[in-house]
DNA sequence: GGTGGTATTCTAACATACCAGTTGTGCCGG
DNA sequence: CCGGCACAACTGGTATGTTAGAATACCACC
């Protein structure tokens, strides 16, 4: 007897509260070092304390602040260490669902990315923005078909850190030109089955993030916390 | 000017009550389906029911509780397709840890693990409980020495999940066996510098820990959420 | 003018009271 | 005896008051 429907989740205060200020983070509205003190988030979403205090405890389990006890909590910084952590253990699970796609790969399923990756091109040229969800959709398709469903939220959960960082990069577009003749290359390579090339693409596609990462070191040192 | 010093934590009660929670339920003191209410615990701890609400926050987040509104707040059971998981990252990480041991292994590194190698054997007769340790110093060594550092919390972090189901079964014993005689070939493997050998063992290594889930799921169904 | 102690005022942690659902139970009517 | 409804005893969510630590500003004193 499970409460399959009975998992319908209530929406409370304190997950609006989280939501709000998890999006104000990430998109940098509240950069690395504000000061957000309970009382005064509560004023501000006309709330009591407590649902505040609940999400502040959410966003420090993501590592997006630092409570201090008796001082302040702030918004945390980026991390040269974690951003690191986060590319290594994505590179590594990118690797394997590559690896298995090789195995399984079929034409039908080089069909399929092919769309997605005249879907990349014509963004390229005509909606920039919408490259960057195409990226990400490429790659889980890649996870999905290949046989790695389990891939794609690890993958996520690591891209979520690094495209927190990578929002403060100029120059996206040469960038995503770069990016996609990686795809296409490694889709070349899955079809081709050759498991050597599609694991030295992947890695220097991924690899591609350090100098995004180095870039945005120097010209934002005053977000980074070491 | 960082605040280095700063970071001094202080020992919260929240703290306190999580760790001891955390404790009883990856000890199986608490089974999975034990049913927790705030104030139960709180009376229990003689504390309030703040510092309790924290602690749920966490074991939430960790998914070793599962908090439901105006119902309860259980102690969740295993997942096989979280396990799954876990073990799946795990795999990817380990397999990159061992390729990049395999590149830079050198005869002092070797030897350095030939004394972990040793004390296992000695284990395996002497203190079987020890072995477990030995284990996860292993392979913590050959990421540390292979110089993947990064991997290591990655892995602890799988390997957290998947000891919390593996505590329940038996025949340890000859499983350890088993597994030091891996290891073994492993060390040989990166002696040899042989990334085909040392990548199957690996995965074999691994696809060990499937049986001993099945076996326990098959025991303990009543622990599983599905 | 510089230094040490103190008072003020921040902070988050904690305790308590109240609210709104959910659930289980038992009574009452059929 | 059985079904349905109401009530009582829970649950977690929210609001607010209280406590204690940490930073700061200020003032007296040197």
């Amino acid at each position: 007897m499970q409460d399959l429907p009975g998992m319908i989740e209530r929406r409370t205060t304190a997950d609006a509260v989280f939501e709000h200020l998890h999006k104000e983070i990430t998109s940098l509205a509240l950069p690395p070092g504000t000061k957000l003190s309970e009382l005064e988030v509560a004023r501000r979403f006309e709330v009591s304390r407590q649902p505040v205090r609940e999400a502040f405890s959410r966003l420090s389990n993501l590592e997006l602040v630092l409570v201090r006890p008796q001082k302040a909590t702030v918004v945390r910084g980026f991390s040269r260490e974690r951003v690191a952590q986060s590319r290594f253990v994505r590179l590594a699970v990118e690797l394997e669902a590559v690896q298995q796609a090789c195995n399984s790969w079929t034409p039908g399923k080089a069909k399929t990315l092919q769309k997605n990756l005249d879907e990349q091109r014509d963004a390229l040229t005509s909606h920039p923005e919408r490259f960057h969800d195409l990226d990400s959709q490429f790659h889980t398709l890649i996870c999905e078909l290949g046989g790695c469903p389990r891939a794609i939220s690890a993958i996520a959960e690591c891209r979520q850190k690094i495209d927190h960082l990578c929002s403060l990069s100029l120059a996206r577009k040469s960038e995503a030109e770069t990016l996609y003749e990686d795809h296409l290359e490694l889709a070349q390579a899955l079809k081709d089955k050759s498991h050597e090339k599609a694991i030295a693409i992947a890695r220097l596609h991924l690899s591609r993030l350090d100098s995004v990462i180095d870039q945005v070191h120097q010209s934002h040192t005053e977000y980074f916390e070491e």
